[in-house]
DNA sequence: TTTAATTTTTAGTCTAGTCTAAAAAAATAA
DNA sequence: TTATTTTTTTAGACTAGACTAAAAATTAAA
């Protein structure tokens, strides 16, 4: 498995998450940053290795065992962005761009001896579900802020955009993991929603409640 | 840098410790495990970047740069073999291999981080001092266990060899960092030594002993 | 259903890092 | 000091992974 492979494998699972069927080759393309062309010979070296399924022209699925491949690379991301946050204090807008080099650091006991070390932990600092060792992902059922109704109430889990500049904007706001979150009133023209964490009042923009999940 | 650069700059430095002067091409390709046109290629590529001093058959030297770069890189694999030691449970001959890929993570603020985590550690677990950020290395004062005679005695604070096999043969001998050591006996003809380890006699070889440092 | 636009693939090129084989320089021996 | 051996470098080829430009297949529009 060679790094570039790994990160193939990784883009192709994400992107599995929000659309069914087959990926396409400019949607990976974009999401690797990178020309379609290249995607093509990829996609050939991991179809030779049947990690993926490929039919020209009608785009890629993972096998069982490139689903399990990717699964464990998110795990060891995940885990290792416990790791920089729990331990190191990092803060979690920082922890991405080494998670993203230490999740192809290859070593089963490192991986297991780490779990055990943060105490097993089920979800990144992102609240993002960490995989166990055979891949499996307890299924995100956790809704959007964006789908509450004018007085629902509900604990923030996770957020869906990583993103260092949206996580900061979170931290200036007081919204973090954990907290409590009730919908005071929903605007229906644009959206946008007045929501009360700790019995302090706010607005905020549809996008920003397109990106928090809420336990309910 | 790239992961190739590095790891010839670390088997320079490495090399630069035992020998003298120029360092040769054969010499590094012999560590490397690679062939000396390889290395003349990224002796070049090294000398473009100012990170080496080199002159056609005369051999490397690192610059002062060269030097700092290799000592991070050792640092770097140092602490993270202290923490797999002694926060992951890993017996001090199973860190190598995941040091030598740990080692090569960009990131100044994890490596600080590590650091402090760990106690801001002195000695990795094989004892071997621990590069601090301006590449200062607390110098290897001790001397090796085959130089002493008959009724010296020590501590263990090193080994020179750290492989695998070396390290397990320790282990099963009751050999470890930090024990008292004495020479109760010394045989002229081969330099093997009986020494006495908490109250325990037992005979080694020169070749054991020319591989264990002490600190008298 | 033929044409136009889009997507995907192929063909060929480039770079980093490796290799083998041969040439050149340096070290050693006669 | 010349000949031989050893070391080092050069020349040229190979692979992985990327790229550009052009061809082919598919999809959308007229």
């Amino acid at each position: 498995m060679t790094l570039s492979e790994e990160n193939y494998l990784k883009a192709i699972y994400h992107l599995s998450d929000t659309f069914d069927g087959g990926i396409s080759t400019n949607a990976i393309a974009e999401k690797m940053k990178t020309k379609a062309s290249s995607v093509t010979d990829m996609i050939k070296k991991l179809s030779e290795k049947e990690l993926v399924n490929y039919r020209r022209y009608k785009g890629v699925e993972l096998t069982v065992e490139g689903k399990l491949v990717a699964a464990n690379i998110i795990r060891k991301h995940r885990l290792w962005e416990v790791f920089l946050v729990e331990k190191l204090n990092f803060t979690w807008d920082e922890v991405h761009d080494v998670a993203e080099q230490l999740e192809h650091i290859k070593s089963e006991k490192l991986i297991n001896q780490l779990d055990e070390f943060l105490g097993f932990p089920k979800r990144d600092p992102h609240g993002d579900p960490i995989p166990d060792k055979d891949g499996n992902v307890s299924n995100h059922t956790d809704v959007l802020l964006m789908t509450l109704n004018k007085n629902d109430k509900g604990i923030i889990v996770g957020v869906k955009d990583s993103s260092s500049s949206f996580l900061k904007y979170l931290d200036k706001q007081g919204i973090a993991l954990g907290k409590k979150i009730k919908v005071i009133d929903k605007e229906p023209f644009d959206n946008s929603m007045k929501i009360r964490i700790k019995k302090e009042e706010f607005t905020i923009s549809q996008q920003i409640a397109n990106n928090i999940y809420i336990k309910k």
